[in-house]
DNA sequence: ATTAGCAGTCGATAGCGGTGAGTGCTAACA
DNA sequence: TGTTAGCACTCACCGCTATCGACTGCTAAT
């Protein structure tokens, strides 16, 4: 009896389907009336008793209706995302031109979108982007020796910072360095740079290169994270339970463990749902995040377990085309 | 007898400060044994019994014990602000040696430290900074006709960003924009260059002078908000109560709500408590956040109406005085 | 395999009385 | 006039009970 029939399946994402919009119990008696006209409750009973006994259904007392588990949500998002046509959504990633620009305002505005369009509360996480390549490195005089460190990538420019420079330089000194630099940065990933030691000898740029890197490093390390919309999650009435609000608020605010749950890896759309997956009573829709072609990090939502799945899915996807179309937008 | 003499204030502060640790309301016994032995109970009652009719304390209901209205921590932090000695922190100092770094980074910091030292949500506000001054315009061409602005102010670095350029530039045309630019911006506010319109005539340029004053414009309308350690607001039992939750949310995610709380004009320190000045069941308290001895913006504490504004008080001054010593340091 | 019917479970709600923490008031007192 | 003791009163809180009703699970008939 531990076999998905049609007939469960259908049933199974009634409940589910059911309980997205409402938020109660669904009785079989409602089920029969909205879903299966035709068979009786007790049918309906029955059956329901089975998906329970797989665990697909619980039961919040004995005498109430059923709700969907962790599992049956997953069942569901499964066969979603077999329906759902993801190749709409071209890779084509193409080399084409780059696009510079700082990367921080786009992605603010992709959640801002997101959090609008789904009313749930979504989130950005940039990832460390070890494998950017550096294309030039730029050094400007601030004056009071110091100088501002400018990265540029191909896929746009690195935090800028400033750096301290060794007492009385000389003149010339920024240029000599800027193009030591160069010569044995450009072209290379962050990664293979801040691997190991790539430049040695010239004593005197030494401190001035180290900064440089450790600037790099922290950047890789990175793990930018933003949220949008936090107080949304008012809107679900699961978030009238304090503890709920709690375990919600310590999540989005751990940048580690977002990172963690968003990271699929080279998928296109990730989805957690519920305490085995790392998020107790709730589920999280990440997706692929790419600018100029570039995977720069994940693009998320989070909220109840009982999520609109379908349009969150939607959604996430349509940003992810859209932030590669903007490539094209420029020549307009 | 509605005058405040001088017993009312020592009860006054009891009672508040009892609320403070306890959150729980206080009896006219409770007050008697912890903090008045020398007088009745019988005394107590009468006296709070007139505070209370001036508004300054509340029952929950009839046979409970006070609690304080916001009038009354309004009140109590009115007095501390008068008795704190503004100068006796220094236990945080030491942890601020920093080299010099980006805005970001120390604001980031900042915010973490309050956080922690405090136990209570804490945020920073970054304000407009109209009043700032331009000190030198650099333009750095970037390939693809794109070119990256830099705008060092006496005040550091501005957001860096790239803005297009027209097609089929001369060579040296950077070199002469930026020189016109410098002509017209150096030594100004951000105010004065985005007033009216400063440069008029060349048209060739009149396309990039248009970008980098919306960029200035941005700039000015600036607005960032960080926020760190939400969830502290769990440690508190006001917020078991998803209504308030609900409040403390919401208001820490409107930026411009934020900026509106923290703004004291001029003033070192600034609370907000209670509905009547936005905070409905909650307080903000802020101070004036300086780096390089520009004020940049405000840091600020949010929590319940019963917040330990002495400790907070001192927190954020030594934060405050923190932050202005960074310029010593520079020099070292 | 499906269905109708019925017994059974249990959450939710309301009502009730007892308890106790605190108050307000009054009358006596310094 | 300000302070105090004493007492009656109020009301949140707790536990108990009863009722209601929304479901289910089970069984026996189709």
């Amino acid at each position: 009896m531990d076999k998905l029939t049609d007939r469960k399946k259908r049933l199974l994402e009634a409940v589910v389907d059911s309980y997205i919009t409402s938020a109660e119990p669904i009785s079989s008696a409602a089920i029969q009336q909205e879903y299966m006209p035709d068979v009786s409750t007790a049918t309906i009973r029955s059956e329901l008793a089975g998906l329970e006994e797989m665990g697909y259904l619980v039961k919040p007392h004995i005498s109430a209706g059923r709700v969907p588990s962790s599992k049956a949500y997953r069942f569901y998002v499964d066969s979603l995302m077999q329906s759902v046509t993801l190749d709409d959504v071209d890779e084509l990633a193409s080399e084409g031109r780059k696009r510079i620009e700082g990367v921080e305002s786009i992605v603010k505005e992709a959640v801002k979108v997101v959090s609008d369009v789904t009313n749930y509360t979504s989130l950005m996480v940039l990832e460390g982007k070890d494998d950017i390549i550096v294309r030039q490195v730029k050094l400007i005089s601030m004056g009071d020796n110091t100088a501002l460190v400018i990265i540029i990538t191909d896929g746009g420019v690195l935090r800028d910072s400033v750096i301290n420079l060794p007492e009385n330089t000389q003149e010339g000194y920024l240029e000599a360095a800027a193009s030591l630099i160069n010569g044995s940065m450009a072209g290379k990933s962050i990664r293979s740079i801040t691997g190991g030691e790539i430049i040695s000898g010239v004593e005197e740029f030494k401190a001035l290169f180290d900064q440089i890197i450790t600037m790099l490093r922290q950047y890789v390390r990175g793990g930018e994270v933003y949220v949008e919309g936090t107080d949304k999650i008012f809107s679900y009435p699961e978030y009238r339970d304090v503890e709920n609000v709690k375990g919600f608020l310590s999540v989005i605010s751990q940048k580690d463990k977002l990172q963690e749950l968003t990271a699929g890896d080279g998928v296109e759309i990730t989805v957690k749902i519920g305490a085995e997956e790392g998020v107790k009573n709730m589920a999280v829709v990440s997706a692929r995040y790419l600018v100029s072609g570039k995977q720069i990090g994940h693009v998320g939502v989070i909220g109840p377990e009982r999520m609109d799945y379908k349009k969150v899915i939607k959604v996430l996807t349509t940003i992810g085309k859209m932030s590669e179309e903007k490539k094209e937008d420029k020549n307009g």
